[in-house]
DNA sequence: TATGAGATCAACT
DNA sequence: GTTGATCTCATAC
């Protein structure tokens, strides 16, 4: 079995912890799988969170590497991040989709949902099928409940601008796994095969 | 296949 | 009061 991903992992450039995460495994209480499509953000780039300076919400994101950060979208969702570099550069990962291998039951059970695809195919998905919450903002990623693993094995990674964003809308920092079924949308590449 | 409405909360103007 | 790092369901083509 390979070491898990500790702190130092997440301690980098968010670019290069974001790609190494494709293809990487993410468990939450022993439920979840691959990771197949992230997102990433630095407080330089117009469309993050920490843009404009520390606020309640995303104070996490200012703090140490290798912890997650947790926020409600739209209201209703929960979406996600695993907090890069050092501390106060204030740059993070969006999990946008998981391929499940493992809890694929509870997984269904939260999502009322049969169809493997759609259970994790999205950022606010993901944290239903999973049980993240607000409750977990800023839990460590090297403990329970959480459970990171590296990828073992070789993977072809698409890049392409980022979804659901209204500024730096160009900036093509959304990473995926070329190919898979589980994308909360298909890459340009692969969509013009 | 594509587009639109509604749900609902915290940050910000 | 407006706007989102979203998702689902309904309706139209």
């Amino acid at each position: 079995m390979p070491r898990p991903l500790r702190r130092p992992f997440f301690a980098r450039d968010v670019h290069a912890v974001a790609r190494e995460l494709i293809g990487a495994t993410m468990l939450f209480k022993g439920v979840g799988g691959r990771i197949v499509e992230v997102e990433a953000y630095h407080h330089t780039d117009p469309a993050a969170h920490s843009y404009n300076g520390q606020t309640r919400r995303n104070a996490v994101m200012f703090g140490p590497p290798g912890h997650a950060y947790v926020y409600r979208s739209y209201g209703i969702h929960w979406c996600v991040n695993f907090v890069c570099e050092e501390e106060g550069s204030a740059s993070a990962v969006l999990i946008r989709a998981i391929e499940p291998t493992d809890g694929i039951a509870a997984m269904r059970r939260r999502r009322g949902l049969k169809d493997e695809r759609l259970l994790c195919s999205g950022p606010g998905r993901v944290c239903e099928a999973l049980g993240i919450t607000g409750a977990h903002n800023g839990l460590a990623l090297a403990k329970p409940p959480f459970a990171l693993w590296p990828r073992r094995d070789d993977v072809t990674i698409a890049t392409g601008p980022r979804i659901g964003i209204t500024k730096a809308v160009d900036l093509p920092w959304r990473y995926g796994l070329q190919g898979s079924r589980f994308l909360s949308k298909p890459f340009r590449a692969q969509a013009a095969r």
